[in-house]
DNA sequence: TTCGCCAACATTGTCGCCAATCCTTGCGTC
DNA sequence: GACGCAAGGATTGGCGACAATGTTGGCGAA
C-alpha cells in the first residue's frame, strides 16, 4: 500500500515500475492488476498500462486470461524447483563456456568476487553475500558469452527472485554455499569446463535441496 | 508475395498469422513489418497488429526498435548454434526426468515413435522422419513433466525452425541421427536418467556439429 | 426457501485520431 | 563536387471513447 505514485507517462517506464513493485512485494502474488487502477496509480494512460502488462506477461511475471484481467503470477514451490532445475543445466553450460573463453581479466574479476564472498561470510554480512552471489552468477553468464542462455536465465531469475531472496536469508545458508561458489570460481580459473559445469550443477542442486525448507509461506 | 489475405480481426489471430508466415518463409528475415501495411494486409486494426507485434517480440520472432518499427528477426548461424547448445542441456534435463517419471504407456509411445523412425529411414521418407523427430522431442518434453523447461524449449524452437528444417533436408542426415534417437529412447526405456541425458546431449552435439554445413545461405 | 433467469456493473478488447520521432530528399554553401 | 542543414514524408507512440464480454446482485417462480 506504500505510495508508489511516481508519475511516468511512457509504457516502458510502467513496465519497470510494475516489475520492481512485484519484485519488492508491493504487489502480492495473485493480486489483481486492474488496468484502470494502475492507470491512475502511475499517472499513465490505460494504453500504456495495457502495453506494460502485455510485456510483463511475456516475461512471465503476470498472468492474463481473456477478458478476465491480469494478476501477479504466483510461482509455486514446485515451479520454483523446476526453474532451479533449468537454471542448473543452463548455468552449468555457461560455467563450462566461461572456463573455455575467460580472459585473464575475467578470471581476476571472478577471483575478486570470490574473495569478497569470503569476507562477507566472515563478517556475517548476509546482504553483501547475497549481492555478491548475484554478481557471481551474472559474471559467469557474461564471461560465457552465451547470449541466448543469458536471456533465458534473466527471464527465469525474474520469476523467482522472491524465493531466491528468502533463500539467502536462511540462517547458515552462506556457509553451505560459500565452498560451492569457491569451487565454481576455482574450476573456471583452472579452465576446466567439465569441472566448472559439475561445480555449478552441484551448487544449484544444493539450492534445490534447500528450497523446500524455505517453503512457500508468505513473507509479509 | 503469396496472398495471405485471410482476414481475421482479433489480435490473437494476427499473432498466429504472422508467426506461421514467418515460419513458412512468407516473411523473409530482416523484412520490415510496417503496422499499417500488415493492418490492411490481414484486415485487422492497427492496434491489433501492434499488440501482435509486441507478443511476437516477446517470443523472439521479431525485433523492435524504438520509433523505428519492427522487422523479422534474423537468427545468425552463431545464434542458431547457441540455441542448440541451450537446447542440448535443457533437453538433456528433460530426457533424464523422462527416464525417471515415464509410465509404461509413455514408454510404449516412445517405442512407437522409434519404430516409425526406423521405417521412415528405410523408406527414405525425409518428411515423415522430420515429423517423427519433432514428435519424439515433444514426447520427451511431455513425459518429463517439466513445464518450465517445456516453455523454454518451445520458445527456442520457434526461433530456429528455419535452421531445423534445412537441417532435416541435408542428405544422409537421417542415417546419422537415427541411431542417436534410438539410443535416447532405449535409455529412457531402461529408466537410466544419466544415460538418457548423455544420449540427448550427444544427439544435439551432433546437430551442432552439422549446423555449419547447412550454413546461413538464404533459402529463397 | 432455493433455483434459475435477467439486468446492471465492472473490466477488458478494439478502433480511429493526433502528436512525437525518425528517415529521406532536396537545397544551399564551402 | 562534397558536406551540412532544413523541410517534407513516413511510421510509430499515445490517448480517449466505444463496443464486447464476464461477473455480480436482485427478482420472480417453483
Amino acid at each position: 500500500m506504500s505510495a508508489v505514485t511516481s508519475t511516468a507517462g511512457t509504457a516502458e517506464d510502467v513496465v519497470d515500475l510494475v516489475r520492481t513493485a512485484i519484485h519488492q512485494g508491493e504487489f502480492a502474488p495473485n493480486q489483481r492488476l486492474v488496468e484502470a487502477d494502475l492507470s491512475v496509480w502511475f499517472g499513465a494512460s490505460r494504453a500504456a498500462v495495457r502495453t506494460a502488462l502485455l510485456q510483463l506477461t511475456a516475461e512471465g511475471l503476470v498472468e492474463r486470461v481473456q477478458n478476465r484481467g491480469a494478476r501477479v503470477r504466483a510461482v509455486s514451490l514446485e515451479e520454483a524447483i523446476e526453474i532451479c532445475e533449468v537454471r542448473m543445466v543452463v548455468e552449468g553450460l555457461c560455467a563450462a563456456k566461461a572456463a573455455q573463453r575467460a580472459s585473464e581479466d575475467d578470471l581476476d574479476g571472478l577471483r575478486e568476487i570470490a574473495a569478497g564472498m569470503r569476507h562477507a561470510v566472515e563478517a556475517g554480512d548476509v546482504f553483501a553475500y547475497s549481492e555478491l552471489n548475484r554478481r557471481l552468477h551474472a559474471a559467469v553468464r557474461t564471461v560465457a558469452g552465451q547470449h541466448v542462455a543469458a536471456g533465458v536465465l534473466e527471464r527465469l531469475r525474474g520469476q523467482n527472485v522472491r524465493h531466491q531472496f528468502r533463500l539467502a536469508l536462511l540462517p547458515g545458508r552462506a556457509s553451505v554455499s560459500l565452498p560451492q561458489h569457491l569451487e565454481i570460481v576455482d574450476a573456471i580459473c583452472a579452465r576446466d569446463p567439465e569441472r566448472a559445469e559439475a561445480a555449478m550443477r552441484a551448487h544449484l542442486a544444493s539450492v534445490i535441496d534447500t528450497l523446500p525448507q524455505v517453503g512457500s509461506s508468505p513473507v509479509h
